[in-house]
DNA sequence: CTTGACAATGTTTACGTAAACATCCACTGG
DNA sequence: CCAGTGGATGTTTACGTAAACATTGTCAAG
C-alpha cells in the first residue's frame, strides 16, 4: 500500500479510500491511484483489513460431512447467497458424527477467522453439545429443530409429509405405511410423526413403522419386506434414494407401481423424474433454506439478535407416475 | 492475550508460546497460562495471527457450482484432507460458468484470505482465463486437462472408459455406443476419445455419438432413440445419472437390460447399486482425487514449485447386473 | 478583502500477534 | 567460588490497514 501511495504521489490513506470506495477523492486522484495499484499489482491484504475492521467478511458452515443431496444443496445455495452479500464462506467439516467431534469442530471455530456460523446438522448432537460458541458469534442453524435454543431454518418436513399422506389416502387407499430415515435424524423424525399424526387424524389404522437408513440399499431392504404385506398398498419414503431401492425390490417381487402399490418419496432429487417409474415426491426448495440461512445470520449480526425462532420453507407436492387410485 | 498475560503473571509471549504449543515453557507457567485462557475465554485473534505469519491457513477452492455428484465428493474430500493438515476450506463459488465469472472468481481471489487454490472446473473456461492468479499462490486444478499450465490431478477418465469399452466387447458385443456428456467438459471428451480409441484399436465399427448433458433426463431421451437402433445391444453411458434415463427410456420400449442391451455407466454413484437393473459402472475414487489436491497444494507451497504435471487417480470396474453376454 | 465552510488530502495511531533479541537465573565444571 | 552454559521468560518491534484527527486549499458570502 504504501509503494501504490509513493507510485500514485498521494498518501496511504488515499490509497486506502480509493481501495474501499469511499468519497472524498477526486476523480483524478481516484483514476492515479487505480493506475499505480494495476502497475504494481497491488491486492490489499485481508488479514490487516480484518485485523482493523474487526471483521472478516466471513461465514462458517458446520456440516457433518455433505452425504446427502439435501445438505449439498443447501451448502451451495449458503455459498452463492454469501458471496452476494460480500461474504465468503469457510467450510467446517465434521468427519465423524460423535459428540466429540461436534464439540471439536465447535471449538476449533473460536480460532477460525469467522464473523457467524451456519450449522446444517441433521442429527441430534446438538442437544448434547458441550462447548458454547464465542460470545459475539451469531448462529443459524439448518435442518433441526433445536428452534428454542437456536434460530432455525428448515424445510416444513411435518407439512410436506403430511400432504404425502394425504395424497395417498385421498387416492383411495385405506392407509399408508412409512419407510422412515434414520432414528437420529431430526427430518426423518418430524417426517414420521407428521405420518403418524395425519393418519390417526384421518382415523386410518397405522401400520408399524420400518426404519432404513436414507440409502437406496437400506430402501430395497424394506421394499422386499413390504413386499410380502398383502394389505400394503401404499408407501411413503422419507426420501428419494430409499424409493429408488423400493421401487427396485417391488419390481422383483413382481409388485406393480403404481398399480398394486403406490410410492411417495421426499426431496425431489434431479434424478427421481427418472425413476422406473417417476416418483412422485415431495420437493423442497434448498436454495431457498440456504439463502434463508444467510440472510438470518447476518441479520442477526446486525441487530445483534439473542432471540430464536424457527422459520418454515414449505414444500410442493410433485405428482409423476408412481402413485395412483387405489385397486381393488 | 494482554489480560490473559496479566491473570496468569506472566508476558504475553509466554502466552503465546502457550498457544503455539511452542516449547521453553515450564509444565507449571504453561498449566497456569491455560487456565487464565479458559477463565478469560481467550481466543487467538486469527486476523491478527495472519497478519503476523504471512499465512492464512486456508485453501480457496473454486468451483462453478456443486451440481455434479463427483465434484461434491472431490470438495468433501478436500475439505476433510485439509483439516488434517491443519488448513480451513474457503469455497469460491461461480455461479454461471461464462468467462467472466470464472474470470471474476480468480480476481476476488487476489483479495480472499487464502495461501492457496484449488480449481474444480470440468469446462472449457479454465484456457481463456485472462486474469491471472496473483503471484505466489499456488493452484492446482482437478478434473481437467489443462496439465500444461497447471498442476492437475484427475482421474483416469481414459484407463476408465477403455476399461468399459473392453468390458462389453469382452462380452461378444461387436461394438459399443456412446452416451457423451455435454461437449463443454474435459471429462465428457476425454471418455468419448478413449471410447472411440478403444473401439478403433480393437477394429470396431465406431457407431455416430449420442449426446447427453449429464442429466438422467437427457439419458431418458437418447435412451429412446437407442432403443429404436435395431443393431445397438451394448452402451457406454458418460455417467450413472444418465444410465438411470437410459435404463428408464429402454424399459418402456421393451427392450430388456441385460437381456437385449447391455449397459454400463461411469461414476459409481451410491444408488446405482439400486437401479433397475443394478448398474455395472466405472468406480471414480473421489477422495483420493481431492486427498491428492490438497497434498500437491501443500507441497507446491512448501517447494515453491512452479513446475506442472498430472496426477492420475485409477479407476476401477465394478461389475452389477446391467451388462452381460451379447444374445443372437 | 476577510471570514468561514467545506472538500480533498495527509499524519498519527492502534488493531493482536509472534519473531528477534535481551535478560535473568540455576546449575555445571574447573 | 567463579565463569560459562543453557533454559525460561520478558521487551521491543513490525506485520498492513483504516479510523480519528489534522492540515491545506478553494470558493462563496458578507
Amino acid at each position: 500500500m504504501a509503494d501504490v501511495a509513493q507510485l500514485a504521489s498521494v498518501s496511504s490513506q488515499t490509497v486506502s479510500r480509493v481501495s474501499n470506495g469511499f468519497p472524498g477523492v477526486t476523480e483524478d486522484t481516484r483514476r492515479q491511484v487505480l493506475a499505480a495499484m494495476r502497475e504494481l499489482g497491488y491486492r490489499p491484504n485481508s488479514a490487516a483489513r480484518a485485523l482493523r475492521r474487526g471483521e472478516f467478511r466471513t461465514l462458517g458452515v458446520i456440516t457433518f460431512s455433505l452425504s446427502t443431496m439435501g445438505n449439498i444443496r443447501t451448502l451451495e445455495a449458503i455459498a452463492t447467497s454469501a458471496a452476494q452479500h460480500g461474504y465468503a464462506v469457510t467450510l467446517l467439516p465434521v468427519a465423524v458424527p460423535t459428540q466429540d467431534e461436534v464439540n471439536g469442530a465447535f471449538s476449533r471455530l473460536g480460532e477460525l477467522a469467522v464473523d457467524a456460523v451456519i450449522v446444517i446438522m441433521e442429527i441430534h448432537l446438538l442437544d448434547a453439545a458441550t462447548v458454547s460458541l464465542p460470545p459475539g458469534v451469531q448462529v443459524v442453524v439448518a435442518d433441526s429443530d433445536a428452534g428454542d435454543r437456536y434460530t432455525v431454518v428448515d424445510t416444513d418436513q411435518a407439512g410436506g409429509a403430511r400432504d404425502a399422506v394425504r395424497h395417498l389416502l385421498d387416492l383411495g387407499h385405506d392407509t399408508v405405511w412409512h419407510l422412515a430415515g434414520p432414528e437420529g435424524s431430526f427430518a426423518a423424525q418430524r417426517r414420521a410423526n407428521a405420518w403418524r399424526d395425519t393418519l390417526r387424524a384421518a382415523g386410518r389404522v397405522t401400520p408399524p413403522l420400518v426404519r432404513g437408513d436414507w440409502s437406496a440399499e437400506s430402501g430395497y431392504r424394506a421394499g422386499l419386506r413390504l413386499a410380502d404385506e398383502p394389505d400394503c398398498t401404499a408407501v411413503f419414503t422419507a426420501n428419494d434414494q430409499m424409493a429408488l431401492g423400493l421401487l427396485r425390490a417391488l419390481h422383483e417381487r413382481g409388485r406393480r407401481v403404481p398399480d398394486d402399490i403406490s410410492v411417495i418419496g421426499f426431496d425431489d432429487i434431479p434424478e427421481s423424474a427418472s425413476f422406473l417409474p417417476p416418483l412422485t415426491t415431495i420437493h423442497q426448495d434448498f436454495a431457498q433454506v440456504g439463502r434463508l440461512c444467510v440472510e438470518g445470520v447476518l441479520d442477526k449480526m446486525r441487530r445483534d439478535g439473542a432471540e430464536h425462532g424457527t422459520t418454515l420453507v414449505p414444500t410442493r407436492l410433485v405428482r409423476r407416475e408412481s402413485t395412483g387410485v387405489r385397486r381393488r
